[in-house]
DNA sequence: CCATAAGTTGGCAATATAGCCAAAACCTCT
DNA sequence: AGAGGTTTTGGCTATATTGCCAACTTATGG
């Protein structure tokens, strides 16, 4: 006994699988499509005027999106409409502000 | 009526704080940090010998995820041991199986 | 078929991350 | 103070990410 844990092939692979996904989310236009899209099916054109760069920027933060498995897309005449794929995702968010007013909270203090 | 919602200055700031955090979480080596930290504290040695990486680039990863505000590092006598400062972090997970796992069953389905 | 609109893809330049080594900073013990 | 163990920091190179433009694809409507 006593043998310690090691990050050996098979945990680093689960970890890179689970940062794959982790990173489809780190990033701020990637967050506010996927706060959009929590309330209803968006098409890029509309995402591209919310968020107001270049259509391609948004068209390759959205294929990043659904490559992690977190949108999906779907055709629609001349119109790609993306939808959450996983409606769970929105929990992260309760637990992410739970972590930025520890933030905050911890820098008031240290100038009291 | 019809305002179309935007990313505005201070939507973007919120959604630039999310993505300090979920970068923070976004690598493979900080992942498997927060899940050992979630069975306990642990010292930065043990965390450097499990991992298999050099001392100093632990050290870095463990110094994103404290600024970040993920864990908290506390020093005693020689050693600095590393907590999770918000134990929800653990809700994310369950969540990423599930993504991953459903990637995982599109892809079958591509095979059929 | 041609024009137009919506999205995607390729390519490039700017920026950000990651990881190692060397050196400094901290602690403990003698 | 000096030795040895633990951690952080600085600096550097290699790699990855981002965002724009231009070119191409796909669908609609005359």
């Amino acid at each position: 006994m006593g043998e310690r844990r090691k990050l050996d092939g098979e945990t680093k692979a689960r970890m890179e699988a689970r940062a794959t996904v982790m990173k489809a989310l780190a990033h701020p236009s990637r967050l506010f499509i996927v706060d959009e899209l929590s309330r209803g099916e968006r098409c890029v054109c509309e995402l591209t005027e919310m968020i107001g760069a270049d259509v391609s920027t948004v068209s390759k933060h959205l294929a990043l999106l659904k490559k992690a498995g977190v949108v999906l897309d779907e055709r629609r005449g001349q119109q790609v409409f993306y939808r959450l794929r996983v409606p769970c995702i929105l929990n992260f968010f309760g637990c992410v502000e739970v972590v930025l007013e520890e933030v905050d909270r911890s820098k008031l203090e240290a100038v009291s």
